[in-house]
RNA sequence: GACCCGUUAGCUCAGUCGGUAGAGCACCUGCCUUUUAAGCAGGGUGUCGCUGGUUCGAUUCCAGCACGGGUCACCA
């Protein structure tokens, strides 16, 4: 049947829902209780009626049964089995007659189990909260197909039970990343999305406009240069939860906007803050997954500190055979040429080591491992090692083949930094579009003086992969990026635009509201 | 951006070596007061993603396009 005709029929049930007098879409209802209350009372529901109950929630099933039947409710905590006879619901029978799959009611009556052991409420008051008009998806394959999930995640997450449970891991895993912070003296801080200048990471960005200033504006790639003034400011220890923004390809681990938790330690170093994300990322799925120890896509990931720790240029060497500690240009070249790694023409010691990192080591990163000795070239804003300075401060922490977290001990010295934004901006006149910009406000906050400062970002979203085994970032965005659809306006909306109404979103902005 | 795969009923999928198409579920009608992928009897499903080409004839073959998935590139 089409579903022009399926919708017609709901339609059709709407008025007959008027003509008993009820209106179809209700102000309120007060449940008692949640689905999963009353199946957790267990063995003291027997076949007598018993407690009385009141729930809402959607209906996703519907059993006829001539004067009786059989539906199961899905509210915000799972799903229970309603019975429906007539000589309970008297009157009301009508309005039972009447329900489809995917309306929204409220109903109330005694707890009792059914002859073969489910526990269910005979439904004695029967209150229609909402019509659905459009027909769900099939019980038994329910909705499979990625895009419809994606596109409309409205149905993938009543259809698919195990998404909310996705993004209830989500949630948890953000808040014991919150608390693990709040505990230790952080200060949660919101700073600019709309940023004149985009810096703190190399990433090309979006571009905006800003009308009344008359100027563009980036959406950011990162907070972390304004982190760093709170530090200047003599904010102690701070932290954002920062949606971020890349202008770049989507894949399974990369959408255009994602979240970042960057958090930032005055007093501290790297090491310092090693040990800091140690905790907070153990505690934080803990508090998400239950344990410590994940499993992953079938690989075990076990994040009790402490972590494995390997230096970027002895993992590089072991997995090339030769020495590459001198950071030789030319023998770097010669080892990425070898084995059919391209690089852009010009690039140092540090973007070559990182090529043979990328290829020949990060895929083997599979349990928690913290990645250090990074070259200087590729880390401008990193303070230079203790021990030698072509060398910074600096953790990168990898598991299951991904980048999880980045930090430094960051350079608080301006002079340093003046001197890493201007090797930037001559990468960016040479043609290099991610180079960092110079940012002059950011140099004057350092020339005030910045304690020395430990910082760290972790890509939640990658955490949240992990803690809940998907095999997409899409899977734990709940609205991912996707072309946008077409084909979807009514045939009224279509008429009203030929007919000279703006289209959505034609219009001047400002214009439409006053 | 490149390459590969996909797009058929509301959903999940089959199929047509070129002759305008099927199943299950859902839906409609009837029966059925403890069922649960309820059951029994009967019923109708559709721009075969879009636009062209070849052909007497295209959902099927070819090309282009759109969208999605995957791999790669990009992304420290």
């Amino acid at each position: 049947m089409s579903l022009q005709e399926l919708m017609r029929q709901r339609q059709e049930k709407l008025a007959r829902w008027r003509a008993l007098g009820v209106e179809p879409y209700a102000y309120r209802y007060e449940p008692t209780h949640h689905a999963a209350d009353i199946l957790a009372w267990g063995d003291q529901v027997t076949a007598e009626p018993g407690r009385r109950v009141r729930l809402a929630g959607r209906i996703v099933a519907l059993r006829g049964h001539g004067k009786a039947g059989f539906a199961h409710l899905l509210d915000g905590s799972g799903k229970v089995q309603l019975y429906f006879r007539a000589d309970r619901l008297a009157a009301q029978f009508e309005r039972y007659e009447l329900l489809d799959v995917g309306d929204w009611i409220g109903v109330e009556g005694p707890v009792f189990r059914t002859r073969t052991g489910e526990i269910t409420v005979r439904v004695e008051d029967l209150e229609l909260l909402a019509r659905s008009l459009r027909p769900l998806p099939e019980k038994w394959h329910g909705l499979r197909d990625p895009e419809t999930r994606f596109r409309q995640r409205y149905v993938d997450l009543f259809m698919n039970l195990g998404v909310r449970e996705t993004f209830r891991r989500r949630a948890r895993l953000v808040t014991g990343l919150r608390r693990f912070l709040d505990e230790r003296g952080y200060l949660e801080v919101e700073t600019p999305v709309l940023q004149p200048l985009y810096g703190g990471a190399f990433a090309r960005p979006f571009v905006t406009r800003h009308n009344a200033l008359d100027t563009d504006l980036y959406l950011r790639i990162s907070n972390e240069l304004y982190l760093k003034r709170l530090i200047v400011g003599g904010l102690e220890r701070v932290y954002e939860f920062s949606r971020d923004f890349r202008n770049e390809g989507m894949d399974r681990s990369h959408n255009p906007e994602f979240t970042l938790l960057e958090y930032y330690q005055a007093f501290a170093d790297v090491h310092d803050m090693m040990a800091l994300t140690e905790g907070l990322v153990a505690s934080a799925v803990e508090a998400a997954a239950g344990v410590r120890a994940l499993d992953y896509q079938g690989q075990r990931l076990d994040f009790a500190p402490p972590w494995a720790r390997i230096s970027m240029l002895d993992a590089v060497g072991a997995a090339v055979g030769e020495d590459v500690s001198d950071l030789d240009a030319a023998k770097l070249a010669r080892l990425a040429r070898s084995r059919g790694i391209e690089t852009r023409p010009g690039t140092g010691a540090g973007g070559l080591l990182d090529a043979l990192f990328g290829e020949l080591v990060q895929p083997g990163l599979v349990k928690p491992t913290f990645v250090v000795d990074h070259p200087a070239e590729t880390s401008p804003l990193a303070r230079a090692s203790r021990d030698r300075p072509d060398v910074v401060e600096r953790f990168e922490l990898f598991a299951a083949g991904m980048e999880l977290a980045n930090a430094f001990s960051e350079q608080n010295d301006p002079e340093a930094q003046r001197r890493a934004f201007e090797q930037q901006m001559a990468r960016r006149a040479g043609g290099d579009e991610e180079a960092q910009m110079m940012d002059h406000d950011y140099v004057r906050a350092l020339e005030y003086g910045m304690p020395p400062t430990g910082g760290v970002g972790i890509g939640v979203d990658r955490l949240a992969m992990l803690v809940t085994d998907s095999r997409s970032i899409r899977e734990v965005i709940l609205f991912p990026q996707l072309r946008p659809e077409e084909g979807i306006a009514e045939p009224e909306d279509e008429a009203e635009r030929e007919a000279g109404a703006p289209a959505p979103g034609g219009a001047e902005p400002g214009t439409s509201s006053a």
